[in-house]
DNA sequence: CTAAAACTTAAAGTTAACTTTAAGTCAAGC
DNA sequence: GCTTGACTTAAAGTTAACTTTAAGTTTTAG
């Protein structure tokens, strides 16, 4: 059993941080001593799971919810692998997001280093719409298709 | 040339978050007729690097100070070739931690179920620290390693 | 037994990025 | 010329996720 001082510590997330998700219900089976919270192997499981759906973008009220359903027993087991798979299809998506902003900011680098080679960026905006290199074409192209 | 309603139409961003860009600053040489805005292709191109520099996580005030390099001119090149790269190593490891989350939540789904194929987690639990099956073993273990 | 460190609470404060409101101005069609 | 829809502003309001504060309690070390 870990205090919060030690749960801190470890997760390397401030104390009042861990008082704010306790009071916000995501440690809903938490013991204490003489009023001071005693994190088991239950609560640093939680945690874990915390970050990893907050990562996903999930809110806390969310998370709350999820925390509720695992006190409530075998019977919300669909609801939470459903809760998962939903997270794993936003994370997807984001990294698809994430992929495409990579490819735009890969194309401003070599946009500058072009730009800085030549002095001015009047070769490159003479090129601009459809004369670029091929491999930058494909960058500039994904980035610039239809809003 | 275009009103702040085709924009907002066209980017699908709402008009309130286009007059609140242009009040932080991000739209620094932008034409009025007769109080009203008008967007041309500068502040198009602007719009869809400020979406890629608030993807990449840039804070507004930071997209603000890019802008205003912009304005500068070509001494100003390095700087914003240097903003460019930073962005792309704060992607790359946005997209590290992405990928870490996705094991979590594939592992989270297998293990669910798993619960539901046996009708509770017993099972899972005698199995867990590292009796898992070889491929569900690399997902919990790069989970559960070390906080 | 006592002093200090670590814990507790409720309530107020912070921050970023918008969003809404209220009151008014501009532009297009009839 | 007038109505209507789209635009304008400044200022206040919203939201999520903390963070800080102030006052007090519990635990630990000597």
């Amino acid at each position: 059993m870990y205090t919060i001082g030690q749960i801190s510590e470890m997760f390397q997330i401030p104390a009042s941080t861990l008082r704010y998700y306790d009071r916000e219900g995501l440690f809903p089976e938490m013991e204490r001593t003489g009023g001071i919270r005693r994190f088991g192997e239950r609560e640093v499981e939680a945690l874990r799971v915390i970050e990893c759906l907050k990562a996903s973008g999930l809110e806390i009220r969310d998370i709350k919810q999820f925390m509720a359903w695992c006190v409530e027993g075998p019977s919300t087991y669909g609801l939470r692998r459903q809760l998962f798979e939903t997270r794993k299809k936003a994370v997807e998506e984001e990294l698809r997001q994430l992929n495409k902003t990579l490819d735009m900011l890969n194309f401003k680098c070599w946009y500058y280093d072009t730009a800085i080679a030549d002095g001015s960026e009047d070769k490159l905006n003479a090129m601009l719409p459809d004369k670029l290199p091929p491999k930058m074409q494909k960058l500039y192209d994904s980035c610039h298709s239809k809003e």
